[in-house]
DNA sequence: GAGTGGTCTAGACCACAAT
DNA sequence: TTGTGGTCTAGACCACTCC
């Protein structure tokens, strides 16, 4: 019951304050004096904290507090100008939040999962589109969107610069307008892929969001795969 | 770098499906055989997986690879009939789901938080709703619900049963109608409570959403704050 | 009873950080 | 150089599951 009761006390001592974000924990040669117990038992007590996404590790220096800041992604029904949601993040939070397109191929087979949600034949091909954003140099939300060859081929959005507006934008002048959206979101840990794209702290999930935008007579236009760091985000739906 | 290699050899395994959900994983004695590793580091290749919510683990009877079959809970904007979020998961997922109110208080002191969401004064009281949805007797989502003393106490809201239609019936029918609502979505791992309450599986997350509901003239009448296992749920949310 | 995972000990060597 | 966390070994005892 040792490893548990270590990370219950500092579990406490860090929900009422003792210790604050930032500030470092007792090292694991001090737990090992304080409780009396073997190098194992104090290192799982530490690895309970970082499994809950209270602490992070830094090798070499030690536990600390961890902060969450999050991002506000906001995800707004009622503004019908075609403002995207990547610009509703850039807007949020500023200088801070940048975008690297970092793929953009006009012309690719669909995934069975794309091809089902947008309703396409075996064989039609897709535009794809993947990007990331930073946040400080860190990446933090990782993004692939499926568009129909048959409409995006050809136009700016096979492009890497989709100009103004965004993709939503040159469907809009291309007579796809979207205009409704789902969002899909589940949370999850993260794989060994995110981690190391997203530079995920262990501890911390991620935010799988599936979005598909419809045009007004129902045909879906846009299929993206977002996933999210969540330790940096913070999702926001305002409805109706 | 054996551990982690463990963790990538069976990880491959389940996602090549050698191991299906379900499936049993082999054992540590096995897997020390097999790599000729001591105990402690088998045990950390699988609770690598485990962190990664890939498996769960049965004390006594092995490691099985986890399945995800999300209970969808579908925040319409569409839908201004005062049929709530509450019955809208009800709806989906049929006979399954079922909701046990746990406790209503009439008047209650409003935590700083939940007075500055709606706009309240210091000592104004509230009303406070705690409700727990369970799945096949397992608790999947846990909520409490505030809202100004001075509208809900003394009508049904504040009784146990709220009758039909739910709280937001009743505040239409007490002339505050919410119309908007928005809900804040993190991911985040549980706290020792949560992992309690909606017996959690380690390496599961769970969502945390805010939901403020208003009235036509932008007055808030309820905030909620509703944990979900994340093992358990996809949020769905239809916009425009 | 045999097999499974859960916990703990006592010690070793390594890698990184701060100084 | 000293102190920190990261990894691994070899063994012990316990608790739960299934036959």
């Amino acid at each position: 019951m040792t490893a548990a009761s270590i990370a219950k006390d500092l579990r406490a001592a860090i929900r009422s304050g003792t210790y604050k974000p930032g500030d470092r924990l007792p090292s694991e040669a001090a737990l090992m004096s304080n409780y009396g117990v073997a190098r194992m038992t104090a290192r799982h007590g530490l690895s309970m904290l970082k499994d809950e996404g209270l602490t992070v590790t830094r090798h070499g220096s030690g536990v600390f507090v961890r902060s969450f800041e999050p991002i506000v992604r906001d995800t707004t029904g009622g503004k019908a100008d075609g403002s995207s949601t990547v610009t509703a993040e850039i807007d949020e939070t500023g200088a801070g939040l940048t975008v690297r397109t970092l793929a953009v191929t006009a012309e690719a087979e669909a995934p069975e999962k794309v091809r089902t949600t947008l309703g396409l034949a075996e064989g039609d091909k897709v535009t794809v589109r993947e990007r990331l954003h930073l946040r400080e140099r860190k990446p933090v939300l990782f993004a692939t969107s499926y568009l129909p060859a048959s409409i995006a081929a050809g136009t700016p959005i096979a492009a890497q610069e989709v100009g103004p507006g965004g993709t939503h934008a040159r469907l809009t002048e291309a007579g796809h307008a979207p205009v409704r959206f789902r969002e899909d979101v589940v949370g999850r840990m993260p794989t060994i892929e995110e981690i190391e794209e997203l530079r995920i702290e262990p501890g911390t999930p991620v935010l799988s969001v599936t979005r598909t935008a419809f045009t007004e007579d129902g045909t879906p236009v846009e299929v993206s795969y977002v996933v999210l760091d969540a330790g940096e985000f913070m999702l926001r739906y305002d409805i109706d």
